[in-house]
RNA sequence: GGGGAAUUAGCUCAGCUGGCUAGAGCACCUGCUUUGCAAGCAGGGGGUCGUCGGUUCGACUCCGACAUUCUCCA
């Protein structure tokens, strides 16, 4: 390769694969934000074509045949990317960028194949005898043929000795188990050194996972769908989807052994370097912990500024485990005991601003994020520390030297101590831990789980012939319709119905905004719409049942009251929002939001608690706004440029059309981005409260409240609890004063009462002091008393212990009517005389209709019967003869 | 969505298979000592053992539900 000439730098080579597309009538766009909202299927972008799934599904019509981009894509698992592997090699990312071209329904195979290889050779200057291609090799059983189409292209451009067949694992592309799919041709670069490539063919090492042999591009050609029962239908329309992964592809630019040597990773791998006083490149084990470092933070830190928070479920719980990863080499192999990544990120949004500004303009709230979840890891490592400590001790009385596997599973599972590490410390301190018995409760964990969450759809049924889905339940509550398709779906037991309309008053669950529920009329069949789904962009309805003429015309209605209060919720929430940004300024961005028929609960960041002020200022400022009766100003659609010039409200981690949605109430305060539905006029919420005001994550609180009839109800319950609570104190001047002078009351009666109690007992206790017998060197008091508590009882019982020698004591009390008794023994007696006071407790109590027990020393029973008190006692004497 | 765990003093945690009348360290208060700072000694206050039920003569301890948090899997 040459290298004499000047090296592109990465932003230069990622703006040619853009300019280059550009000069071939390419529609360039911005990524996709690498959290999926609205798609049940996915968490996370990982493919480019992503956001493009609806156009290839023909559930949304074209709008530009050709397009380019490049796409933040986050990988965690997949046939060559377990989180485990990243960072062990130099080319697998957790997070990584994946330039792509598209065709939908435009230019095919001829054009991908040409372009490619001109984009390569001519702008990137890869030579061309280091180069390799595959192609599609067919299938028997799926009775697919090779691919001679893109041979014959291919062979225009490269020697046919480079062009490889690859089998249906490499080479047909699917985008999950059903959807569209086809051939595809993969360009693969052999960068090893001369000497590497003369002494072993580069052709033998393509898809056989050598560092230095590698695919840099995924030319797909979508030709099928792949259906529910296994077999391939033809696609009307055939398209053409590419991705070629950013940082290998610098890599071979910048003709580097490791994609960590490249000027993407070297800014963040320096950094460090100089904090921790390491050099990269020394040893293998500290390399990788700085290559896992270098990684994680991308994906952490994209994935936080797009919007998802690190938490114990779903998404949020990937980030997480992402983090951890990260903290876990850094804590292990480069001495890292406090945090740093959140700092790391610092790095890395300087380095991004051009290409992905929403980092840094978020950099203050994804460090702390960062930053709170680091410190609460290192938490966790400690307590498992502690734990590991119970662990060699249980092991050193055992005398074993291996840590079973159920018990590394449990601190694993349990305390989310991570498996390396346990391996790491049993090896200083000369244990082993047993793999094989970890991996069976871990494989046993996975099925349970497995078993509980599977859903099987069907493929869906067409009905009618419609592409797109029309909404109107912005202007209408009621709409005619008929259902264009419709699947059955089971999970677990229970079968549902999933049902798509050609057009539909039902509001699909997005922005926060819970799904409609209502019903379908099909003549004099009523069914119920349960709730209402978005996927991707097609409004999914879910019932329990179908018509029985799925072709009918269907009077499709919304339960509309509930709609209202979700409307007015709605509202609220843009009113609420505005009036956080007024009231603690414009650091407050929306960071999670759930619209609900019974309240709303907005998530915004901010670093500090909110006082009692804010909090009044913030909800007197929203019921202003809605007792000004601010008319609903809706733009439906509108260039995304001109709403943001508006001063229009856009959200991070939002993907937004070329068209957007307005909605304004009052130019001056409120104007947002927003697909939800809204009152007509502010006056109709009627009323705003805030029920509650919390913390969520590091950076984040969260504002819970109620409008209309909702915050009516409960401001007319506290009210009425604050009436029967003056009328049950007497109306007193100052409730809150008189409540805790009773509070007052009730500690110092309590303690007089102890007090009393306790001279009760000493009284008792001095005249049973009179009264010893002595009994063979035993003092005997055998005494019916009036205590009437258990507690009291035995308070003279040690107290009386604590005072006099050698003693048998042997009492009764009437516990709430019933007969209650008791044995103590002094110690010297228990093991001199041999007496047992649970034995003859026990015996005793029988007299009394209960039973007993205790300990040698000390023991208590009870009864029901008060007449066989005497008779008990009685039996109590006989006992020591 | 499915498992596992935790919840005891202001903080960090002990309290094992029900019964040694609820503990330690740090923090706090008082006093003494010392004093450049750190501190040392003695004493003290503070807990309805997450909430609600149940089992039992007796529950911090066992069982159930709920709440909150952590954790693993999907």
């Amino acid at each position: 390769m040459n290298t004499t000439k000047s090296m592109m730098t990465s932003k230069e080579i990622r703006q040619a694969y853009l300019d280059f597309f550009k000069s071939k009538q390419h529609h360039i766009v911005s990524s996709a934000p690498m959290v999926i909202k609205n798609d049940p299927t996915l968490m996370f972008t990982n493919a480019g074509m992503n956001q493009f799934k609806d156009i290839f599904l023909g559930d949304k019509p074209v709008q530009f045949p050709r397009i380019a981009d490049t796409q933040k894509c986050l990988r965690v698992s997949g046939k060559h990317n377990d989180l485990e592997e990243v960072g062990i090699d130099t080319y697998h990312h957790t997070m990584f960028e994946m330039l792509g071209n598209w065709s939908f329904g435009d230019y095919f195979k001829k054009e991908s194949i040409d372009w490619a290889w001109e984009l390569l050779t001519r702008i990137y200057k890869i030579d061309k005898d280091r180069m390799y291609v595959t192609i599609f090799e067919g299938d028997t059983k799926e009775q697919l043929e090779r691919d001679h189409e893109a041979y014959t292209y291919w062979k225009n451009h490269i020697d046919e000795s480079r062009i490889l067949n690859g089998n249906k694992k490499d080479n047909f592309w699917e985008m999950g188990d059903t959807g569209p799919c086809g051939p595809c041709s993969e360009i693969h670069v052999d960068i090893r050194s001369d000497e590497d490539r003369k002494k072993v063919d580069g052709k033998t090492l393509v898809n056989a996972s050598h560092p230095e042999v590698i695919e840099i591009w995924n030319l797909v050609f979508m030709q099928f769908n792949r259906m529910a029962d296994g077999s391939l239908v033809k696609l009307p329309a055939q398209h053409v989807d590419t991705g070629m992964g950013f940082e290998r592809l610098t890599r071979v630019v910048q003709n580097k052994r490791s994609n960590y040597d490249t000027d993407i990773f070297k800014p963040l791998i320096q950094f460090i370097e100089s904090r921790c006083q390491l050099a990269y490149g020394v040893t293998e084990q500290t390399d990788i912990a700085m290559r896992v470092m270098a990684d994680h933070i991308r994906a952490i830190s994209f994935a936080i500024a797009d919007g998802q928070l690190p938490s114990n479920t779903g998404a949020g719980y990937v980030i997480r485990r992402i983090l951890r990863r990260a903290v876990r080499y850094a804590y292990s192999y480069l001495n890292f005991n406090k945090p740093i990544l959140h700092d790391l990120m610092l790095v890395l949004a300087e380095q991004m601003q051009h290409v992905f500004p929403e980092l840094h303009q978020q950099k203050d709230f994804v460090q702390r994020v960062i930053q709170e979840e680091e410190q609460s890891f290192l938490h966790t490592l400690e307590s498992g520390l502690r734990r590991m400590k119970l662990i060699e001790q249980d092991l050193a009385a055992t005398g074993s030297k291996q840590i079973d596997g159920a018990v590394a599973f449990e601190l694993y599972d349990t305390y989310g101590f991570p498996i390396d590490l346990t391996h790491l410390i049993a090896r200083e301190r000369g244990l082993t831990v047993d793999e094989a018995g970890f991996h069976s409760e871990m494989q046993k964990q996975k099925e349970r789980s497995r078993k509980a969450a599977t859903v099987s759809s069907d493929d869906w049924i067409q009905v009618a012939d419609q592409q797109t889905v029309l909404f109107t339940g912005y202007d209408e509550m009621q709409t005619e319709s008929r259902i264009v398709k419709y699947r059955k779906q089971k999970i677990k037991d229970k079968e549902q119905y999933q049902i798509v309309f050609a057009c539909t008053p039902f509001y699909a669950e997005s922005g926060g905004q819970i799904g409609d529920t209502g019903t379908a009329v099909f003549g004099e069949e009523t069914i119920r719409i349960n709730d209402t789904k978005k996927e991707n962009d097609l409004i999914v309805h879910y019932t329990t049942a179908l018509p029985s003429d799925v072709t009918a015309y269907a009077a499709l209605r919304v339960d509309e009251s509930r709609r209202r209060s979700i409307m007015n919720n709605h509202s609220a929430t843009h009113l609420l929002h505005a009036a956080l940004r007024r009231v603690l300024g414009t650091h407050v961005e929306q960071k999670g939001s759930l619209v609900a028929n019974d309240y709303l609960r907005f998530d915004f960041s901010h670093f500090a608690k909110l006082t009692d002020e804010q909090l009044a200022e913030i909800e007197a400022l929203v019921n202003e706004k809605i007792r000004s009766n601010i008319p609903l100003v809706e733009q439906r659609n509108v260039p995304v440029d001109q709403a943001l010039k508006q001063g229009a409200m856009a959200l991070f981690g939002e993907k937004y059309g070329d068209q957007v949605r307005v909605i304004t109430f009052d130019k001056q305060y409120s104007v947002e981005l927003c697909g939800g539905t809204h009152v007509p006029n502010t006056g109709v919420i009627g009323y705003f409260k805030v029920t509650s005001e919390s913390a969520v994550a590091a950076g984040v609180r969260r504002i819970e409240a109620l409008t209309g009839e909702a915050a009516q109800q409960k401001i007319t319950a506290a009210f009425t609890l604050l009436q029967q609570l003056n009328e049950t104190l007497k109306n007193p001047k100052d409730l809150l004063k008189s409540i805790s002078a009773l509070q007052d009351d009730l500690s110092t009666l309590r303690k007089e009462v102890e007090h009393l109690q306790q001279l009760q007992v000493n009284v008792l206790k001095d005249r049973l002091k009179q009264q010893i017998k002595n009994h063979n060197g035993i003092q005997v008091i055998i005494a019916e008393t009036t205590l009437n508590s258990a507690d009291a009882l035995k308070k003279l019982a040690f107290d009386l212990r604590n005072e006099v020698p050698d003693l048998f004591f042997v009492a009764s009390a009437l516990v709430g009517g019933k007969p209650q008794l008791c044995v103590m023994i002094s110690d010297n007696l228990v093991k001199e005389k041999n007496l047992n006071a649970g034995t003859i407790i026990k015996s005793i109590s029988k007299a009394i209709k209960g039973g007993g027990g205790g300990q040698a020393f000390f023991a208590t029973a009870g009864g029901t019967d008060i007449s066989g008190i005497k008779q008990a006692l009685q039996q109590a004497q006989e006992s020591i003869g």
